[in-house]
DNA sequence: CTTTACATACATGCGTGTATGTATGTAAGA
DNA sequence: TCTTACATACATACACGCATGTATGTAAAG
């Protein structure tokens, strides 16, 4: 049976992104065929080519699927909270966990990235292009502790730019570890006090 | 020229595991073919299949070969220093970023680990072999901390297993970042500060 | 009647594994 | 000490499957 209408076109575009996600999940992006993926869809590789110019433009667009809704968050929080940087900080990370905890396929998409796929040139997933992502971000958290530093809430001997890094790499890590191994605890709820747990070690002490 | 020799054969494997960690480099383990490999070490197929029984086999060896400096300082560190465990951990943590960020081979091969392989299950780097080893860390540094609780170092409120798991997504994640840009900044200089940014976080405050 | 949204069929290449060839090292026996 | 016999350390050649990309077919929508 098949779908003709522009409306069923769109349905098959997002189960092939949804067998994508499930497939790869499992043989990881190397290994995973576009006949399976299709088959898991339920349609022949025909649809993946009509729908996606190759492989790594499925993948593209799987990621552009969960992006979105990250960037909305992460650009939500940064609007108006300038004048308490040190909340923005907690509050962005805590966001982004609790997404990935909350949110299956976020989670999946999370493990593909990190676990399930080949960072090197000219590959579905450019490592240039992540290493710009990555870039972008710290530069956003840099900004927030160079204002912190400013409004003395931290040690004026700090370095924003190492600091921004080992922020990032901290957020980083904790999801990447996380997803690999998703029922050890409950993320959403040790989010707040693992973050915390730098944010502490960052502030400048009372005395 | 032919090698027939012990040494030389030894010295032809030794090659091998080198031309592989640049080629699993460059191109990821996935899309390496044995043919790049071997040419890339002076030999042919032939050499490699003597030497190892196949791809996995000549990943795992590959690995072996940087596993075996690394814990053998955490061993080192591990062997005397749980009355202060606080100092323990931050060691530890110091001597492994700071072997990362002297030793190239090391690097390339975390790089390989971390943005150029697939933790998938019957690959060449199990996923569930890469959960256990984790566990084994997390452990190690449980005991450290349990241990700075009852000696009041840390407030008695934190949860061991949680504050494991983030001092290690912590360093690991820094070790990832890092090497995905090794030339942004010293990975040795800072490490100590960014240590101390975690630890302080999670110290018991002086009143 | 043309375009859409696929399914089907075909050609091609590439990587793997294995089987076989071969030259050298090495040890034992005379 | 010299030869024989076998093992070592690869190189070469072959067969096979599998994934990709493309070309073509086709039924329904507009």
């Amino acid at each position: 049976m098949v779908r003709r209408t522009k409306e069923n076109a769109e349905v098959t575009r997002s189960q092939l992104l949804d067998a994508a996600e499930i497939v790869f999940n499992e043989k990881g992006v190397a290994r995973a065929s576009l006949a399976e993926i299709a088959s898991a869809a339920g349609v022949t590789r025909g649809a993946i080519y009509w729908h996606f110019k190759d492989k790594a433009d499925l993948v593209h667009a799987m990621l552009e699927r969960v992006k979105l809704p990250i960037d909305e968050m992460v650009d939500k929080l940064s609007a108006n909270q300038l004048d308490d940087p040190l909340n923005y900080l907690r509050n962005s990370a805590i966001s982004v966990l609790s997404l990935v905890a909350q949110d299956a396929q976020t989670c999946r998409v999370f493990d593909i990235v990190k676990h399930k796929c080949e960072l090197v040139a000219d590959m579905e997933i450019g490592r240039e292009h992540e290493l710009q992502r990555r870039s972008e971000c710290i530069c956003s958290i840099e900004t927030a502790i160079t204002t912190a530093r400013e409004q003395g809430l931290i040690p004026a001997t700090i370095n924003p730019q190492i600091t921004a890094f080992a922020w990032y790499a901290y957020i980083s890590g904790l999801i990447t570890c996380w997803v690999l191994n998703p029922g050890l605890f409950s993320l959403a709820d040790e989010a707040p006090g693992m973050i915390d747990m730098l944010l502490n070690g960052l502030r400048k002490r009372e005395e």
